[in-house]
DNA sequence: ACTAAACCCTCTAGCAACAGTAAGGTAACG
DNA sequence: CGTTACCTTACTGTTGCTAGAGGGTTTAGT
């Protein structure tokens, strides 16, 4: 199967799948021919899997983790959910953040009449020292 | 002041302070002399000003924006709380992203035993096409 | 006056995770 | 045989810096 097919069907794009050859995470078969890429049956399954992880927020390095444990039959399970959660407490953090983020702004931008006045509470904020 | 005096009290690395030089975000003032980059009151609270449009999740280019939306007295409010509210729907659309992906690696893990079998529902999630 | 620490400078290269583009070889079809 | 649709490598760009090399300057101490 040549690149283009792999990439339609695990949902990537050719550079992205090329790339993953390059940075050896799934590595590809070159025809001797014309050293087109082949993908196997085995390969692609690699490439959806790495798109799921990669969607849930795993980065390239974790993909290449569970990767390895995804063809390890005999992994404890103990492992990939170590991985796991790990990868979850970073989300937490990441959401609270965000969150607190998101409440700032809100508050300020509810303050500020939003007119054709240069009076802006925003700028305000942004300008002085605010010990909230 | 110089650029370590700088970074101190605006709370940036100097090596940041730097890099706003270089891309023109805060031009300093460079003594003939010596090349040693002096900064004014004026540009540090630009540099203060900036360090808290980075920590509301501002980007560079839109923190040269608010820069000069700052810096005109005159300018209508309203230009500001647009670009606050453009920032806050992205923040809300990455907050719900985020939030789903946390609830699903949540279910999964939950369902994972995590101990020495190597049964584990978090890779078979990954491995097989989900409608979830 | 000399020296060593503590500053400062300008490069260049690198991080993640690709996307874009150039310049070219190859394959399939009519 | 020509055209289109693939494929290849290789380089650059993205965002927002950070690290390091290699070198000049200033200051403090002796």
């Amino acid at each position: 199967m040549n690149i283009s097919q792999a990439a339609k069907i695990s949902g990537l794009t050719i550079k992205t799948v090329r790339y993953y050859d390059n940075i050896g995470l799934v590595a590809a078969y070159q025809d001797p021919q014309n050293q087109y890429r082949v993908y196997s049956k085995e390969d692609i399954a690699k490439l959806q899997f790495i798109g799921r992880a990669r969607r849930f927020g795993f980065s390239i390095e974790e993909c290449r983790e569970l990767l390895s444990l995804y063809q390890d039959k005999n992994r404890p399970s103990r492992e990939v959910k170590e991985l796991t959660l790990e990868k979850l407490l970073k989300i937490d953090k990441k959401l609270e953040e965000l969150q607190n983020l998101r409440n700032q702004l809100h508050h300020l931008s509810k303050n500020c009449s939003g007119d054709d006045r240069p009076e802006c509470p925003i700028l305000d904020a942004l300008a002085k020292e605010n010990e909230a």
